[in-house]
DNA sequence: CCTGTTTCTACAACCTGTTGTATATTATTG
DNA sequence: CAATAATATACAACAGGTTGTAGAAACAGG
């Protein structure tokens, strides 16, 4: 069989429009471009032709020839932690909705950390948690690749990060729990081989610390994040023989677990306990006693390391910018004076 | 300036690799693709200079060349109940999970289910839930754009469906209260707009209507699946002058809400009321007393939907099917005989 | 009306692979 | 060893766009 001659796909391409609105395919791209100068005419006759042969231009064909991508890599690892919250769920909400608004597409990388990327047709990264795959960013950055790291504060290298003041929220928090007269105030801490949970517990120790009291080391209870963790750090808590009369919780998923341990043991929030949760989570509304917190601006977090991507995409240098969101309270009724 | 020669770009090309090992592109790209013969010597020496130059063809190239595209796109509505539960969560690790084994691209789409998808460049789709944005799924079939369709089933469209037996899972649910010995059980649904919702609150009323038991409407609470919306159910169920005995919750997140305002007013759990939910949430563990419920293989289900949809990208013509995964009960402390 | 500009448009090279077909090489067989 | 078959490789067309450059058309001033 000979060759078949030419358009075998029935997919319509540039030609076509071409063809059918009477001029080369230089006049069609400039129009799909908006690039140079075109004839009203010919413009009005080429969008027409477009539209009746509804012709979408080939992606695969645009970035072959430009050399430039608009896929946006968002890359969280497969740890399991990073599933036990809502942040994971966040965070892509936010970076989907902001790549929509910058027409950039979002390509998903639930990543096992150990395996390198390929990143193969990707015009940009955004990491999410560099817990064990900082080689993965390494690499990314020697390939020029531009990328952002996103809810982690990288110092030493030169790459953009957007991150919550973990450590500023945490100190507010604690701040306001000694200006209702606290002086013995606990941590129930996330977990802290995550940068946000450490950070919020040394904020939670300068607050002491700036205030002058002595922090104690017996009041400070390590999780993992989760739910059971954070119930048998309450009672213990709860049991202590000289317990504390406020706590600052590393989340408000445990702290509404503190709540619950709280009730069954017959104890009121807030007269026997102070609760300051952080987080900002919906269910913080919910239930009797409404959850003091810290917000978390997640959302806008996400948002900002895809504007902050498509300016490294854009710019054709490096450059790096770190950005730190303020992370506010949020007073609900689960404090009170002591 | 004079058009400058060729190669303006940095990234190395079939051609260098070509070059490299003195054989022609066709051979290199034979090799790449493990297609033709390629003589063991040259296979070698085109092996040996792909790994030197750390060449990497370029996906764009290729997809233009083939026709093919290896990116699958997962749309999700933004519509906000999705990001309630966990199962917009489950769902994108299930699918990326086994995007990654299958070797395709999840190209995410967070989309408003009014404006039409583009759908550039994608290989296949896999719509979520299809509550507002039916059009979008008749359009991308149209295209002839192979498509999955997860957590719906679709009677009246050639489609391929995976969905969880959500009225199977309940009626089991159900029938599981009455062999304990339960006859007036309330119902506590989820928002019945949704299928998964519709279809448990299906399967409550045809438990009783096969158990000879009649169904009460005024033990059906109608809910958004919201935290707050199952405490009032609850509380209106628990000081109903003929309270029921047991209760089947349409998601473990509402269960535990339940449990929680039961512990409020006193009530025991199970003694005054047999709880059963629905989801399997991790959080079901927690706390005093397991939730007996009924699990959802979300995972799995998320993981099918990938494997039919390669299986729609490989076949080139149309063809659906139609997959029922079953939701067993798993039993815990929650239920007791009456 | 003619010439110098300015504005448009077309040609063709190029981006980087894939693949049908023809040719060259090697192996098999009589 | 010649003839045929099988294997390996190269050539060049092709996928569908972008873009530098040169030439055509439109417009201005004299």
């Amino acid at each position: 069989m000979t060759r078949t001659k030419k358009n075998p796909s029935q997919v319509i391409s540039i030609v076509d429009v071409a063809k059918a609105s009477g001029v080369s395919i230089t006049t069609v791209s400039r129009v799909i471009n908006k690039i140079g100068t075109v004839k009203e005419f010919n413009r009005v006759k080429v969008a027409k032709a477009i539209r009746d042969l509804k012709f979408q231009p080939s992606v695969f064909a645009q970035r072959l020839a430009t050399g430039k991508s608009n896929v946006v890599a968002l890359v969280i690892p497969r740890y399991e932690g990073v599933f036990y919250s809502f942040y994971a769920l966040e965070l892509i909400r936010g970076v989907g909705t902001m790549c929509e608004v910058l027409k950039l597409d979002l390509l998903l990388h639930i990543t096992d950390a150990r395996t390198p990327l390929s990143l193969r047709g990707v015009g940009g990264v955004i990491f999410s948690d560099i817990i064990g795959n900082r080689a993965q960013l390494e690499d990314a950055l020697a390939k020029n690749m531009p990328c952002v790291v996103v809810n982690y504060y990288v110092n030493d290298l030169d790459v953009s990060c957007i991150a919550i003041d973990n450590a500023g929220g945490a100190e507010n928090a604690v701040n306001y729990l000694v200006e209702l007269g606290h002086r013995k105030i606990a941590h129930i801490t996330g977990d802290i081989t995550t940068q946000p949970a450490a950070k919020r517990l040394e904020g939670y120790r300068r607050a002491l610390e700036k205030n002058g009291i002595k922090v104690r080391e017996d009041y400070i209870f390590q999780t993992d994040y989760s739910r059971g963790a954070a119930r048998s750090a309450a009672e213990k808590l709860f049991k202590s023989p000289d317990p504390a009369s406020a706590v600052f919780v590393a989340s408000d998923a445990m702290a509404l677990e503190v709540m619950a341990v709280a009730r069954e043991l017959g104890k009121n929030i807030p007269d026997d306990l102070s609760i300051v949760g952080f987080d900002d989570n919906p269910s913080g509304l919910y239930g009797p006693v409404g959850l003091t917190t810290v917000r978390q601006p997640l959302i806008k977090m996400a948002e900002e390391s895809v504007k902050e991507l498509n300016r490294l995409i854009g710019l054709n240098k490096k450059s790096s910018k770190k950005i730190l969101l303020p992370a506010e309270m949020v007073i609900r009724e689960s404090c009170k004076p002591h």
